[in-house]
DNA sequence: TCTGGGGTCCTCACCCTC
DNA sequence: TCTGGAGGGTGAGGACCC
């Protein structure tokens, strides 16, 4: 067992948010909500102004509103976090080779492979220089955890939230746990936890006091055998710089239940496509297809099929979740689908048999399919989905102005021609204004836009309404929080 | 107005082979 | 030839995490 504190957590405070507060001046100090806007949306991040009303992640957004009625409620804008993100995580890499990172906002460091840290004192110095540099170069505040193993690091820098340092000493571990929550530990979530309780154990020392048989017993093996060594502060995990992906999927959740089987075939299509265009920006191949739906009663259904190797034709991944599909009784709605790829393989054997199967397959579905799916007459509800609110991007996507991200092509083959669509600028997202420069969309509606014109490091901006068609406003990318350069000079 | 998206890991049932 | 158990592959679902 490890004996010296080296194991760092980097864990970034309410990270989207205060993303959002440092990049929009006017929000800094007040609620902020990121999340899902549409019907169905939930909370992604909250500000700890707003966690104050009782918003938290993983809240339904309406809800959240309800609470927080004056919060800035925005919609992610991963591009930026990701940026933001790749500076902390290489500022972590300048201190060992060895970084786990969990998320865009956090990370473990092993400070000992780095030669950056070998006992408690040069430790602290470490993670206080951490939160220095990372200040300096995003302006974000992080908190940091140190300890003898990972799952004692994250309780730490979870208990040094926010904007703090926390050092468990070796052999505080036993004495430091024991009072707290089952919960605290990586693993026990809201299913586990309610066993744990219900057989009388809430705290981590009585969980300790259980014993290893008890809890093996309560929760099976591997989970019983986890939780007993973590609640004696055991965890010998190593740091693992490099993780292979195990699987790649897409989903959707409508902002309205489907009921059309043709549309559901069509969504599960294009859903397959867009999984396969991600598998292969990933560099995989895969062998298991894995459909997924979710039911108007929140019933999840999954159904997979194991093809004879690894493959990234799209034709041959739509052919088998649309299979898949056949399987499954759909009447009632679907509020969400979702198609996945496991089983990767990190070469592409192109798969001369199963291509010509899918050929095959896709020749004869055709045939079948194409007189009852081009007609779509044949489901008497068919009429129910025509209200286009369901659309793809409906609460998840980021529909941004110009359009959903996905189904940038043609989405609608058989479909009538589409008018001329009012832009739609969703709240949060940046803008330029040919006079007024950079900014963000504060609101719009009834055919305005209002836009705050600000810039990370500028001071609160001033707030504009235009048309929603205004030929002088454009979606525009977002700006570096630090060290952002003057728009348009380049030299 | 209930409940996202993209993952990982574990358990259990079933089938098949040895 | 029959039977039972071990073990692997597959499929489905649940819990958890950020």
């Amino acid at each position: 067992m490890r004996a010296a504190p080296t194991i760092l957590h980097l864990d970034m405070d309410a990270f989207y948010a205060s993303v959002e507060q440092a990049s929009k001046p006017s929000l800094r100090g007040k609620a902020v909500i990121v999340g899902g806007l549409g019907p169905r949306g939930v909370v992604a991040t909250a500000s700890y102004e707003a966690r104050r009303f009782g918003v938290h992640s993983a809240m339904p957004m309406a809800q959240a509103r309800r609470l927080c009625p004056n919060g800035a409620c925005l919609i992610p804008r991963f591009s930026l976090y990701r940026a933001v993100s790749d500076l902390v995580m290489a500022l972590l890499r300048e201190l060992s080779p060895l970084v786990e990172p969990l998320s865009l906002d956090e990370a473990f460091v092993d400070l000992e492979a780095g030669g950056t840290a070998f006992d408690a004192e040069s430790a602290l110095e470490t993670g206080q220089r951490l939160r220095a540099d990372i200040l300096a170069a995003t302006g974000l505040s992080a908190s940091v955890g140190l300890a003898g193993s990972k799952m004692l690091a994250k309780v730490a820098s979870e208990e040094a939230k926010p904007d703090g340092l926390l050092l468990i000493e070796p052999g505080t571990e036993r004495a430091l746990l024991a009072p707290m929550s089952v919960r605290t530990l990586p693993g026990v979530g809201p299913a586990t936890g309610e066993h744990l309780r219900r057989a009388g154990i809430t705290t981590v020392g009585e969980l300790a006091e259980a014993g290893e048989d008890e809890l093996v017993r309560m929760v099976g093996r591997a989970h019983g055998l986890g939780l007993y060594r973590m609640a004696l502060g055991l965890d010998d995990r190593p740091v693992v710089a490099e993780r292979d992906a195990k699987s790649v999927s897409v989903e959707d959740t409508f902002d309205v239940d489907l009921h059309d089987r043709v549309r559901i075939r069509g969504e599960v299509q294009r859903l397959a496509d867009r999984c396969v265009h991600r598998l292969r920006e990933s560099g995989h191949s895969g062998r298991t297809i894995v459909l997924k739906v979710r039911r108007y009663d929140f019933s999840t259904l999954t159904r997979s099929e194991t093809l004879r190797g690894p493959t990234d034709d799209p034709a041959v991944v739509r052919e088998a979740a649309a299979r898949l599909l056949e399987a499954v009784d759909t009447t009632g709605g679907v509020r969400l689908l979702g198609v996945g790829v496991t089983g990767l393989a990190d070469y592409t054997q192109e798969d001369l048999f199963a291509q010509s199967m899918a050929a095959e397959a896709a020749a004869g579905a055709a045939a079948e399919a194409a007189p009852a799916g081009e007609g779509g007459a044949a489901e008497p509800d068919g009429a129910a989905e025509a209200t286009g609110t369901a659309g793809p991007g409906g609460s998840a996507g980021p529909a941004g102005p110009g359009g959903p991200a996905e189904a940038p092509e043609g989405a609608e083959p058989g479909g009538e021609p589409e008018p001329a669509r009012e832009r739609r600028w969703a709240a949060g997202s940046d803008v330029r204004h040919a006079v007024y420069g950079p900014g963000w969309v504060q609101g719009s509606g009834v055919g305005r836009v209002t836009v705050r014109f600000e810039r990370p490091g500028s001071p609160p901006g001033r707030v504009r309404t235009f048309r929603v068609d205004d030929p002088e406003l454009e979606p525009s990318d977002p700006l570096p929080l630090v060290g952002e350069p003057v728009p348009g000079q380049h030299t």
